[in-house]
DNA sequence: CCTTTCCCGACCGTTGCTCAAGGATTTAGG
DNA sequence: CCTAAATCCTTGAGCAACGGTCGGGAAAGG
């Protein structure tokens, strides 16, 4: 398992603010009604997101959250390194200021370790796909999916 | 995080059977010592990889482990698969006997769930990683790393 | 004032990681 | 053949992290 379900259901959250972006804020109360999750968790990890400057919040009735950028400037990788960490493939990475990422596993028994050579691979492999995917994406899916789920249905067309 | 220490830690045991696949079976013993591993996780890995097909093992004095296969014929996949189970990135995912994934989150609420178009391009960004990395490979670094390490040591050129 | 909603901290059961200790099996040597 | 040493192999204990709950507060609107 690479993520848990920090990241489904943060990821879910994020989507369906993005289905509603055109309305007013949504509120977490329908978001869990709607996906079937617990409030109180979605709680925790909408502050996570908040935290990082993707979500803006507004109290009081008719209160809700609402996506701080359009979907389309939103990469996934912020979404998830917002909600589960640092996306680095072992414990030895860390990372620096510049998005770079080193292995710390350095001076140890007889040099460098290789598996190093093989982090770097999977780890440009997972952020490079998250990189490369924006919340609209997700949006456009979700969407084309309930169409074809739904067949001729209610659904706004685009 | 995406992995734990199970895979650099069976990794690496995996690269020092490559690095002495010429000699005799080796022990655990030696490698707890030389990686600096504690010798009874080691075993519980080597359990794993064994269970896989991906080592030999040789009970009683001067036994040990060996690889199965030439180093140059095992993906690393497979060794990080052994090691960690299944290369998924969410539980949802399950994975068929042909090496396909599906989302087994289907007849939820509204459809399908927008985040299986975000977990495929990760899986695939991962899997083709580790598929596309042998063992050999690994241990070529690793001898070309101590090289350059040790300058003009003692080192056995290639 | 009272309702709605966001916000924050503390808490608990379960899982999985890490490692220790001891049992089972083979070889080595007399 | 018998004992001892080496090595693989299995079971299980401690501990941190995760998933999720609960209760209480603080701000905004009616």
């Amino acid at each position: 398992m690479l993520f848990s379900t920090k990241a489904e259901y943060g990821v879910r959250l994020m989507v369906e603010l993005g289905r509603q972006s055109d309305r007013g804020p949504v509120s977490l109360t329908s978001i869990a009604e709607t996906e079937n999750l617990p409030l109180s968790y979605l709680e925790h990890l909408v502050a996570k997101l908040r935290r990082a400057d993707l979500v803006t919040s507004t109290r009081g009735a008719q209160g809700g959250y609402r996506l701080a950028r359009p979907a389309g400037e939103i990469e996934m990788l912020e979404v998830v390194e917002a909600l589960e960490g640092p996306v680095v493939p072992m414990e030895c990475f860390h990372e620096e200021p510049e998005g770079r990422v080193q292995c710390s596993h350095l001076g140890d028994t007889d040099g460098t370790c290789a598996t190093k050579f093989l982090w770097m691979r999977v780890h440009s492999g997972v952020t490079s796909a998250l990189r490369g995917t924006t919340l609209e994406e997700l949006v456009e899916f979700s969407r084309s999916g309930a169409l074809r789920e739904g067949g001729s249905r209610t659904a706004s067309p685009a």
